[in-house]
RNA sequence: GGUCCGUUCGUCUAACGGUUAGGACGCCAGGUUUUCAUCCUGGUAAUAGGGGUUCGAUUCCCCUACGGACUACCA
């Protein structure tokens, strides 16, 4: 019976779209159906540790689909594990996105209309909704203690089965369900500890419509009834990710396919509260995947194959461990979005590089994939490559000279600006524009051994002095005008273009490397090439 | 193990029943060049396997294989 379309999922339309036509149609309903409820969208990480790139991409992806439609974005924290919280994470998670470009609309940082936005704030809100679940007996409570859940699964694994918390099982354990109801409010009285279940129905087809997969049903009684209220007092996941997505009014849930499996559990949740008319519309992004070998993109692969998996550094409070970032590796922002919005998503055309604002005209869940997308470093240096050489020279600029700063070098703007152009093209990563322009601002304090064996004759101390004297007695020191001069001085004297321009080269920056002579030599100037020449001679001798 | 999800060049992906299966990264070759890069041109390379459905399957269905996620009083 369902289709898979954007149009049925945006519109709630049941329909088949054969033609253009039909397309066009339904778009117009699209765009006039008063129905039509306020896209709002929540990333909503728990603060554990740093975000990693999977996570940035879901956070993005949410913005993406939030602009996109006029809609709001926003950001809530969601710490109800008390045992798994880590410090700092949260503003970790908070930078990272501000320095990625993503911004919000309302969350923990910045408030907003329904705050609180940090679940630990909310906790008073959750137990209500607990009750109320209680008492229309879709959710009870349980008093079995960890440790005999512990032995049970123990005990069934021995057997070769899985201990399931349901339908099967709950009725030979320590619950409401079991005991009477004066040995029930007894143990509530006498301060046992006790969670609240919810009671999973036994034979029920539950079916989730999901943007990017369609139809996925799952029969209850592979359903556990999950833990919804914790002994501590806090909400699972479960229960404060459906309150707070209901109470929010949160149309869209965009968010990893590792929910996808308890997404059935949500959507049974949001029938038992009764509010199943305003559940949100559901999208599982495929996961981010190792770049070699098997498996989900995790912390540990990033030091292990030299590339990092998080935007920002990150030092871990309790070890001291650093993780590298890509803002501290080098990378720009927008070649960072612009990678990782194509991991997963295109645009429908061959068009690869996009602004934020181009990904924001052009993104669209249906054209999300639905299977994971192995992480490739390469072409993320690739990407970065391309913004950095599209940079104007003052951007470049600014990089270098922060570098310079950081070296305690103090170079003139002059010479910066004038650099720009030269190594702007020749840089992956931001600190490959020191790697390529050093020698403009400190004399090669060496000379690479195999460029001397090849370029450094006996006869060039006599050649330089010549150069030496052509140069001195110049004026113009243009690239081009150099470039003619010392051109014109090798022919005249039949002499070979790669042995004069090399032995030049070996002595103005120490080696093979590095941009046309003629434009190094028109960067230094006239006092500085005279004096790097000079000292070669010294140095290399006769 | 069970459940769910997935499977097009090495990698990211396009092709929504009819294409010489397209692009990008990488790699290789050639060109430009005074070096190293950049850049330009070209090349390499894929529909997991088997059954259906159909005049015709990358595309729809089934099975197998493989991969992934989930299976906590974690999110």
């Amino acid at each position: 019976m369902y289709q898979k379309s954007k149009q049925v999922h945006q519109t709630g339309l049941f329909a088949q779209v054969r033609d253009g036509t039909q397309v066009v149609l339904l778009s117009l309903h699209f765009l006039f159906n008063p129905d039509m409820k306020e896209v709002r969208v929540r990333f909503a990480p728990s603060p554990t540790g740093p975000l990693h790139i999977g996570g940035v991409r879901t956070a993005l992806y949410n913005y993406l689909f939030a602009r996109k439609h006029n809609g709001k974005f926003l950001l809530r924290i969601e710490d109800t594990d008390q045992a798994r919280f880590v410090p700092g994470a949260e503003d970790y998670i908070i930078e990272s996105l501000k320095w990625s470009g993503i911004h919000f609309d309302e969350g923990v940082h910045i408030g907003g209309p329904f705050a609180p936005y940090r679940q630990s704030d909310r906790k008073e809100m959750y137990h209500q909704y607990a009750l109320q679940l209680l008492n229309s007996g879709t959710a009870y409570y349980a008093f079995d203690t960890p440790d005999e859940l512990e032995a049970l699964r123990k005990d069934f694994e021995s057997r070769k089965e899985t201990f399931q918390y349901g339908p099967q099982t709950r009725m030979d354990l320590r619950n409401a369900l079991t005991l009477s109801e004066s040995d029930v409010e007894a143990l509530l009285e006498s301060g046992e500890h006790y969670v609240i279940r919810v009671k999973i129905p036994e034979h029920e087809t539950i079916v989730v419509h999901d943007l990017i997969r369609g139809v996925v049903s799952v029969n209850s009684h592979l359903l556990d009834d999950k833990v919804l209220y914790k002994s501590d007092g806090m909400p699972t996941y479960h229960l404060a990710n459906v309150v707070d997505d209901y109470l929010m009014k949160i149309s869209h849930v965009i968010r990893g396919e590792e929910w996808l499996p308890s997404a059935p559990l949500h959507v049974l949740l949001y029938r038992y509260l009764g509010w199943e008319a305003d559940m949100p519309e559901f999208a599982h992004l495929p996961l981010l995947l190792k770049p070699e070998g098997n498996g989900k993109l995790s912390k540990r692969d990033g030091d292990r194959l030299g590339f990092p998996v998080f935007p920002l550094q990150w030092t871990d409070p309790k070890t001291g461990d650093l993780s590298s970032g890509y803002r501290e590796s080098g990378y720009l922002p927008e070649a960072f979005i612009n990678m990782l919005a194509l991991l997963g998503w295109n645009p429908g055309t061959e068009q690869e590089i996009l602004s934020m604002d181009e990904l924001i005209e052009l993104f669209s869940i249906d054209r999300v994939g639905k299977s994971g997308s192995k992480f490739d470093p390469e072409k993320a240096k690739w990407f970065n490559h391309y913004y950095l050489s599209a940079l104007p020279d003052e951007k470049i600029a600014e990089l270098l000279g922060k570098i310079l700063k950081d070296k305690g070098i103090d170079a003139e703007k002059g010479l910066i600006l004038s650099v720009c152009p030269l190594i702007k093209d020749r840089a992956n990563l931001i600190p490959d524009l020191w790697e390529q322009s050093w020698f403009f601002f400190t004399q090669p304090g060496s000379y690479d051994e195999k460029a001397v064996q090849k370029f450094w004759k006996p006869d060039s101390p006599a050649l330089l002095k010549q150069i030496a004297g052509l140069l001195e007695s110049r004026e113009d020191f243009t690239v081009d005008a150099l470039d003619n001069a010392i051109k014109g001085f090798i022919h005249d004297n039949g002499l070979g273009m790669g042995q004069v321009m090399n032995t030049l080269r070996l002595v103005l920056v120490g080696g093979s490397f590095g941009p046309g002579v003629a434009a190094i030599i028109s960067v230094l100037g006239k006092k500085e090439t005279l004096n790097r020449i000079e000292k070669a001679i010294r140095n290399l001798g006769a």
